[in-house]
DNA sequence: GCCCACCGCGCG
DNA sequence: AAAGCGCGCGGTGGGC
């Protein structure tokens, strides 16, 4: 850890005190709800467990291992499906076992493997979050470590309970835990984004003019560009499918290939997804898969290692889209991953925005991929410790309860609502680009609120309106 | 009983 | 031929 200037070390010391602050505040949870939600997921458990238990699979596991069949253990899952029962195996560990994990059955279809992963579904929920945060709870409050000394980006990570893993994204794991964190007594839980932070910082790095346009054009989307050419649609079809079709390029497709990975990596995924999720050709649209048979691409194609990509397959065609991604649409982008990546060779070290020095042993895609994660989480720690200031100065009863990467969360005394939004929408979007002149980009903030004495789940969407009133979204 | 590497999976 | 960035946590399986 080098922080190479004054002002990166001040950063760092401010940061440090206000981590602080927010451990001592700490985010109030509800024991009673938390012992409830582990033992209804104990009964469901017990259900699951046994109707898998009566599957036929079952039996051929019990004769290949005896009484040491362990429901539980992967190792012994994957040996069962692909080595047993002979299906197709896609994925290996680096270890060389049959991968087992879910991605590893996404191309098969058995009712068997589907209820597994949903058990263990339920089962990381219970067992890693709703214990492992009922465990950290002290008189209904959990304080969380901040680390800024361990991150090798210079991020921050979060332990005891890590709150930087909370379930999100899935509907019945999000809502099974994040309604174990409630609001103080008369305050609101608020959630306040950066939107798109990291794009936004790599902008900053390359100074890529199509990626600035993208940030700054409301108007513009690169991942529903990317959408139109990855299924081969229009700018309509998409925008009908918007939720299938553009989220799945965005998510499997852009972000991966901003991390540094290749068509034939992410083109399976994308394959399955659009069988699995049934994507279609515009609204009241034919199968996606019956859309690019029409247009010659008939198959996934071989995404072996060394095989070519044969024209006529999804592969191929996943392989045209990174091409004019990469030495197209983002020219400027690519030329500036070569530079930096000559850099750090030559010299052994590259410079962060924020004044910091990253010296040591990286593969490309690391180098290429530190300086702006680091950057983009110091966007919000410098905001962070202008907030907290606002608050200290104004004697404000808001507290400040959690950091996620890009996001703040607080326990919002409704007085105060307005006042906390505007302060963090000033601090973000005005007073940070003040600050760091290599901000070339607009900064933007999305907000989310629970009702007073709310859970973190029931946050929705809030803007303000012409009156300076923070209210809820449409409906 | 403890330690450790590996694996899988939650988040940004 | 290539082989996605950064974390923390819990379970398995092997070893002592």
């Amino acid at each position: 850890m080098k922080p190479a200037s004054r002002e990166a070390y001040q950063l760092m010391h401010d940061g440090s005190v206000v981590l602080a602050q927010i451990e001592h505040n700490g985010f109030r949870v509800s024991e009673a709800y938390l012992n409830a939600a582990i033992e209804e997921i104990t009964v469901r458990e017990a259900e699951l467990t046994a109707a898998l238990k009566a599957d036929v699979v079952w039996k051929t596991w019990a004769k290949k291992y005896g009484a040491a069949s362990k429901l539980s253990s992967r190792t012994q899952l994957g040996e069962i499906v692909f080595g047993v029962m002979g299906h197709e195996c896609r994925y290996k560990t680096p270890t060389g076992l049959y991968a087992a994990g879910e991605e590893a059955f996404d191309h098969l279809d058995l009712p068997f493997v589907r209820a597994y992963l949903e058990l263990a579904n339920l089962q990381k929920t219970r067992d890693t979050f709703l214990k492992g945060i009922l465990s950290e709870s002290v008189n209904g409050y959990v304080r969380p470590s901040f680390l800024l000394n361990s991150v090798i980006t210079y991020r921050s990570s979060c332990r005891d309970p890590n709150l930087q893993n909370v379930p999100a994204r899935n509907q019945q794991m999000s809502a099974y835990v994040r309604k174990a964190f409630v609001a103080r007594d008369g305050r609101r839980i608020v959630e306040t984004d950066f939107s798109g932070v990291e794009v936004r910082v790599a902008a900053c790095y390359t100074k890529d003019p199509v990626l600035i346009r993208y940030i700054e054009d409301p108007t513009t989307d690169m991942h529903r560009d990317t959408a139109m050419d990855m299924f081969l649609l229009t700018k309509e079809q998409v925008e009908e499918t918007r939720k299938k079709t553009r989220d799945c390029a965005k998510n499997m497709f852009v972000f991966p290939q901003f991390y540094g990975s290749v068509y034939f990596q992410c083109a399976p995924q994308i394959w399955d997804a659009m069988e699995r999720r049934d994507f279609r050709a515009g609204k009241d649209g034919i199968p996606l898969r019956q859309h690019l048979a029409k247009k010659g691409i008939k198959t996934l194609g071989d995404v072996n290692a060394g095989a070519d990509a044969v024209k006529g397959t999804f592969v191929h065609l996943a392989k045209k889209v990174e091409e004019s991604m990469w030495n197209d649409r983002f020219r400027v982008y690519t030329d500036w991953k070569r530079r930096w990546w000559d850099e750090y060779c030559s010299k052994g070290y590259v410079h962060t925005l924020t004044g910091f020095l990253s010296q040591g042993v990286y593969r490309r895609n690391q180098v290429l991929n530190t300086a702006i994660q680091g950057s983009a989480f110091h966007c919000l720690l410098w905001s962070l410790v202008r907030l907290q200031r606002w608050l200290n100065k104004w004697k404000m009863k808001t507290k400040i309860v959690g950091q996620i990467h890009d996001s703040i969360v607080a326990d919002v005394h409704p007085d105060e609502f307005d006042d906390y939004l505007a302060a963090v929408k000033q601090i973000i979007t005005v007073d940070l680009r003040r600050h760091w002149d290599w901000i070339i980009v607009p900064m933007e903030i999305e907000a989310e609120a629970s009702e007073v004495g709310g859970t973190w789940y029931e946050k929705r969407g809030v803007a303000e309106d012409e009156n300076g009133r923070w209210v809820y979204k449409n409906k």
